[in-house]
DNA sequence: GCCATTTAGTTCAAGCTTGAAATATTCATG
DNA sequence: CATGAATATTTCAAGCTTGAACTAAATGGC
């Protein structure tokens, strides 16, 4: 084993333990609360919440694949709940030219605007949640988080 | 608005908003693997394992109710994991003397042995996934993000 | 051009999750 | 002790989630 080794060690195991578990209990509150607030004040979910969140960010849509790849989550998933966000017109499959297989997920006018209300709420909810947290606070452990969770994924 | 307000500035709202969306993406990733990692080696999932680790910290058992709040989770979805978990063996219903509402849930010896190979794995899933924070870091977060979950649960 | 492979997406079964409704039991209080 | 409120749990419908199987279309040798 190497002089340079960091895991492996019972403390330093423990402690990381501990903090996955408090990563765990603080994102469930936070989670909890949302999904409590999108559902009182917009009759929605989180996970229509995520996907409208993820399509707002690109104007000129997502083919379904690149939909669950930012999300992280499986790709039959997807389908249901953009079935569901499309048959309330939140959104809609444009075909693309030259790929008759795939098709862009673009949100609507009425997509569009509703998910501006959402957000505003959204960021406001997180604000209160997070208050606790200066923002230099939040700032460097968001960072740190970053680079875990890169380097998590570069492994893979 | 009072001096000591440190919510509302928009500085610090993004900032929160992004240490959240980090904490989200963070868990998500050690969640997939720690998902994916529980099915490859003990042909189980996250939802059994939480069930199990709650009940492993309490010899006596824990009622349904006590169970869904330490894992705060509805009511409801107890009762299925428990369920299967019970087919499986792993764990039993006891009847509570002098209250036949009540059920006393509590591994059985086949849970408890399997629990602890899959808490030993787990353990060292974390450490790795965890790798890039010293004990100290961790300490230090873990104790940051305690503060936030109890702030936040004692002002609901 | 033909066929194997890869890629895009959907469908499916099983399990997870929620909130609400239903059932059963206990408790409180008049 | 009767009965209405509170508590413990299950059931249920709807939606979320996964991994695997499937369909359809595109791509790349040959």
């Amino acid at each position: 084993m190497s002089l340079t080794t960091t895991t492996g060690t019972d403390a330093a195991s423990k402690a990381r333990l501990r903090l996955w578990l408090r990563i765990l209990k603080a994102s469930r509150v936070v989670e909890a609360e949302l999904r409590e607030n999108l559902r009182n004040e917009f009759a929605t979910t989180l996970p229509r919440f995520d996907v409208m969140a993820a399509l707002s960010r690109f104007d000129e849509g997502l083919k379904m694949s690149e939909l669950s790849g930012v999300l992280r989550v499986s790709n039959g998933n997807v389908t249901g709940i953009v079935d569901r966000l499309q048959d309330d017109g939140l959104l809609v499959r444009v075909p693309v030219p030259g790929d008759r297989r795939a098709s862009l997920v673009r949100l609507t006018k009425r997509g569009r605007d509703e998910f501006a209300r959402q957000a505003e709420q959204h960021e406001r909810w997180i604000d209160e949640m997070l208050a606790d947290f200066t923002a230099g606070e939040a700032s460097d452990i968001a960072a740190r988080f970053d680079r875990m969770a890169t380097l998590q994924r570069d492994k893979t």
